[in-house]
DNA sequence: AACCTCCTCAAGACGTGCTGAAGCCAGCAC
DNA sequence: GTGCTGGCTTCAGCACGTCTTGAGGAGGTT
């Protein structure tokens, strides 16, 4: 009988391609897993890794190991899930971890009736971005997490996690009060950092209008983009999220083609069913449903 | 994530009812398996166990686990067994138990046509009654088991083992050359000893046909019964898979009803499609292929 | 060529899980 | 009732396994 923890860091080796990935998303050191790693392999008896390069890559009999340790480790969260949902009650602690608009807009209400409908559940609760929060949710640091996905920035999807659409969130121009629409082209923006999904697809979406933006501010922070806009100071895109319970203090603008991220939530396999999640995933929705385009 | 050695242990308990048992079964401490199961319960949150007398009950959760405990435990197997079936050859160990008749009949030409064919396989044999086997086969001491199972004297079939039935192994009535059957009923008999369950369905059959029998010897070995009746000092029920290979050195008799072992292999599930499993037991249907009853 | 990244190996520290002894309680025999 | 057995638990002590650190080597990049 192979060793499951083994078998597990085999799995997030292929999910994550190094030794020194695995590592640091299950906080151990890379020599930790690497020993661990052979030690599976002489407990199979079968060459598990080869070295390509300076990385190592599966063997087919590693491959058979991690389709078959998928299985294995959505069914221990399916026994958790079933051993909760045979309680009266939701008990426990609930990990999520949101992207920031969310986190502003509808996850205090969430928490709140959470808290109420189920006083005796303890939720633990982060703000992280979308891929930062699916690799933790995969290492077992969350049981639920709530992402954006930008226009044709599509998020890496692990296998192992149940994927649920939560709804769409338009996406619009926001320019200072009065400032006329044509001249984006030559007006400062405010973006996120390089390197984040947002930023890809705000230039993207500059140039396939017919310009180079000028990217003079950038933070991940929608607040700060927001009080930059209000000031008069750049024109940035903002999803309708953020308006939510606040005035509008800026001139919105559709865009010419209409477009949305997608909000969905992500849990472990098997865990779906588990009744913390499947509250937290309706008092969600039931929050998201409220929801209005902004004045 | 629930640890998987301790789960295991809750199964062995669910199926050995006792701490004590389960601790023997797996070579440990009765105090060992105590503790680890009283931290499982604490991983879950839940209480598994219940004292009931001096004996422990499990709870409807622990039965939860048990459940997927069994598919995770068949599934790793699986696991094992596919990697195993993706090299081209049979190599490594397979470690087998039979009772004694197979192991002096059916066993040397099999396992002389498995290092034939098979010559980098590596198998381990032992003799064990059909009680004991299926209980080490289940805790993992082998691999796969041939046993016997006698007329209304079912084994004890553990959940999570796959069950395949070979042939039937007719009973007949071995007396000393020349002594007329119907002495049988005043004629000294020799059986098993008490509590094995040839013995009781050696007794029962005596009696069902109308004579408690004297029984003045008991042997758990095939042979001295069978030197027993030879040298005439006793009588005794024998299967024909005795005289495999053999000269039929006393008088067989027909029984008025029909009666026959049952004979079977078993494999944890999920290992029934390990090659070497596989092999192996289409290398004994060979054998068993070329029965025939004694002249 | 120099640097960086990634993996591996050796040595030491820590922690987990084992054993064995002792205690408690239930069931049963006398 | 008393004593005995069987089963589970608790505790102290020990051993092994698994982690970390640090060094070293190999591949890839600039």
């Amino acid at each position: 009988m192979f060793d499951l923890h083994r078998l597990r860091l085999l799995r997030e080796l292929s999910q994550r391609g190094t030794l020194a990935a695995v590592a640091q998303a299950l906080s151990y050191s890379p020599s930790s897993v690497s020993q661990q790693l052979s030690l599976l392999e002489t407990e199979v008896g079968v060459p598990l890794l080869e070295p390509v390069g300076r990385r190592v890559k599966l063997t087919p009999q590693a491959e058979i190991l991690v389709r078959h340790t998928e299985e294995v480790l959505a069914r221990l969260e399916q026994a958790e899930s079933e051993v909760a949902a045979s309680l009266h009650e939701i008990t426990g602690t609930l990990r999520v971890a949101t992207f920031q608009t969310a986190a502003l807009a509808l996850i205090p209400a969430t928490l709140a009736r959470m808290r109420d409908e189920h006083p005796s559940l303890r939720i633990e609760f982060q703000v992280l971005d979308p891929a930062e929060a699916l690799s933790a949710l995969n290492a077992r640091d969350f049981d639920l997490v709530f992402v954006e996905e930008w226009p044709d920035q599509p998020e890496a999807r692990f296998t192992g996690l149940e994927y649920r659409e939560v709804c769409r969130d338009p996406i619009r121009l926001a320019v200072p009060r009065g400032l006329p629409v044509d001249g984006i082209a030559s007006y400062p923006w405010i973006m996120e950092p390089d390197g984040f999904p947002q930023r890809t697809f705000n230039v993207n979406w500059c140039r396939h209008n017919g310009f180079e933006p000028d990217v003079r501010f950038s933070s991940t922070d929608v607040l700060v983009k927001l009080r930059f806009v209000e000031r008069g100071l750049a024109v940035a895109l903002l999803p309708d999220l953020v308006w939510y319970d606040r005035e509008v203090t800026v001139d919105l603008h559709e865009l010419p083609v209409a477009q949305s991220r997608l909000l969905f939530t992500a849990a472990r396999a098997g865990r779906g069913q588990h009744p913390a999640v499947r509250a937290f995933r309706e008092t969600l929705a039931r929050s998201t449903a409220l929801l209005q385009p902004p004045l």
